[in-house]
RNA sequence: GGUACUUUGGCCGAGUGGCUAGGCACCGGUCUGCAAAACCGCACACGGCGGUUCGAAUCCGCCAAGUACCUCCA
């Protein structure tokens, strides 16, 4: 497969030329959600940029095979290694089961990631249901002599591992410095080393999320998952992985230590990480209080928000921005991506009733080679956004008669629209299509028909009486040369 | 304290050693019965101080401000 595709390697700092280590396949794991709470903006992000990924990679031609797993289990709430699991205080506080947590915002996060128009993975593994997987993986590491058992729980043996490879390769941190600034912390814990993580934790007897493992019955670290899981699906040497840049560390450095240790060799080639999402400059977060939800955004009930956002201006305002770069959220900034997403899609709308001529007067024939190197170049969504802007200039120039396209030009710039819009960014037009919503719009285009009665018997009154009207009850009218057109 | 990153016009947000990113807003114009939309034009931006260079916002150094990670978070 022939292609020049650059991606942004964590691992070594720069951009690097994408090879696939099986060619024309490519494995792909990102860390999905753990689904204790509603999905907010936050999780859009990779969620999004990951799609786009998937969607380009099976544009060049790749058999791509994604994996993004829900975490259900053995994600605690406080340091590494202490506090209760996510999902059962979860269900603890609303007295449910927790499998009755995970299933509730599982759907949810569907419905969230469906109304984004993100594709579903290929894979969508729990880490429930891949408890002997990870019991298997934690022996390993034990036989490996990179692990040991301490009060029916095991660890990683952080010290231990550093000395054959390296801990801290990914997030560039030095271990002894890490055991420097946390040595006087130690003592009373039951493991060795302050660095040391869980690879499974033994349960207390309140636990309610518990498994039979050789060491005792318990539940799997949250590093344990990933390693587990991406193996599992995808072999002990896979492509691309990638998640929030906050996971770097501890939670994807823990994934390499694991699985060099269990199989003695690197498990992933290229390793991505999306930017956060800020609010008036600082992170989201839950500890912060200030994420909002996703179904806010749609709904507009965020005293932040000042009006309803669209799942289509959500995914267009984190398009607009580099992955890699923070992207800082205001109601300001958003209304902004709205308007010229409706610009965009309005223009994408003209350019498919555009009618040929016999020559092109402006020169759009660039376009999709220069889509392409910008998308080539580490996923360069805002140069592709500012590329079909510049086209739309000329889309709008020949919708209103002042240049021309030839049937050859025409033609390609359907096809780029459509690749580029919605294949690749996946930005689609919000539209519902009840039998109920059919009649209303024709109702709507008779009146507008009848204003144009008006207009042309010059009855003003009459035709500014139904504009003004409909434009109170919230429609935009705009007249065009030989009719008109509205929306809501 | 350690590590990393960021700093671009009113706002958001790309980018390259010399060539207009783009979007939104504002203002002016074309069009229109009036408007809206569309189109055209407009602001002539790159944290500060030095250095390298024929030339730097883009490379280097120092400084300043901010953010993130080092605990859970996408």
């Amino acid at each position: 497969m022939e292609n020049k595709l650059t991606l942004y390697n964590t691992l070594h700092r720069k951009k690097e030329l994408f090879i696939p280590i099986h060619s024309p396949h490519v494995g792909m794991y990102v860390c999905g959600p753990t689904v204790y709470g509603d999905a907010h903006l936050g999780h859009a992000r990779p969620a999004i940029t990951f799609d786009i990924l998937f969607r380009y990679l099976q544009h060049l031609g790749y058999k791509v095979r994604y994996v993004r797993n829900i975490t259900d289990v053995g994600h605690l709430e406080n340091d590494a290694d202490s506090g209760e699991d996510k999902i059962a205080k979860k269900a603890r506080l609303d007295e449910l089961e927790p499998m009755e947590v995970v299933q509730y915002y599982t759907n949810r996060y569907h419905k969230a990631m469906e109304a984004l128009n993100v594709l579903p993975p290929s894979i969508e593994p729990h880490a429930s249901g891949h408890i002997m997987e990870q019991i298997d993986f934690v022996q390993k590491i034990l036989n490996a002599g990179f692990a040991y058992e301490s009060e029916g729980s095991v660890y990683f043996d952080v010290e231990k591992y550093n000395k054959k490879y390296q801990y801290g390769k990914l997030s560039g941190r030095n271990i002894d410095d890490m055991l420097e600034s946390t040595r006087d912390l130690d003592g009373q814990s039951e493991k060795r080393r302050s660095v040391d993580f869980a690879l499974w934790k033994k349960a207390a007897p309140e636990h309610i999320m518990r498994w039979k493992a050789p060491w005792s019955e318990g539940f799997p670290g949250w590093h344990m998952e990933c390693s587990a899981m991406g193996t599992k699906y995808l072999g002990e040497e896979f492509d691309i992985h990638g998640g929030g840049m906050d996971l770097m560390f501890p939670h994807h450095e823990c994934e390499i230590a694991q699985s060099t240790a269990a199989l003695g060799k690197e498990t992933v080639k290229y390793w991505m990480h999306n930017n956060m999402i800020t609010i008036n400059g600082q992170k989201m977060g839950k500890s912060l209080g200030n994420f909002i939800n996703l179904e806010e955004f749609f709904t507009g009930t965020h005293p932040l928000l000042t009006q309803p956002f669209s799942p289509m201006t959500v995914r267009f305002f984190i398009l607009q921005a580099h992955y890699r770069s923070t992207v800082d959220f205001s109601s300001e900034a958003l209304q902004a991506s709205e308007k010229g997403l409706s610009r965009l899609m309005e223009g994408y709308a003209r350019l498919q009733k555009l009618t040929p001529s016999a020559t092109s007067s402006v020169e759009t024939a660039g376009l999709r080679a220069k889509c392409e190197e910008a998308m080539l170049d580490d996923l360069n969504t805002p140069i592709v956004i500012s590329h079909l802007f510049e086209a739309l200039k000329a889309i709008n120039l020949v919708s209103d008669g002042k240049e021309t396209f030839s049937e050859v030009d025409l033609v390609e710039l359907n096809d780029v629209f459509k690749l580029m819009v919605e294949e690749i960014l996946g930005l689609v037009v919000e539209t519902e299509t009840s039998a109920g919503n059919e009649a209303y719009k024709k109702a709507i285009d008779l009146l507008l028909n009848m204003r144009l009665e008006a207009k042309k018997n010059k009855d003003w009154a009459t035709s500014d009486k139904i504009r003004n009207e409909l434009t109170a009850l919230g429609f935009e009218i705009k007249d065009t040369k030989d009719g008109f057109e509205w929306r809501i």
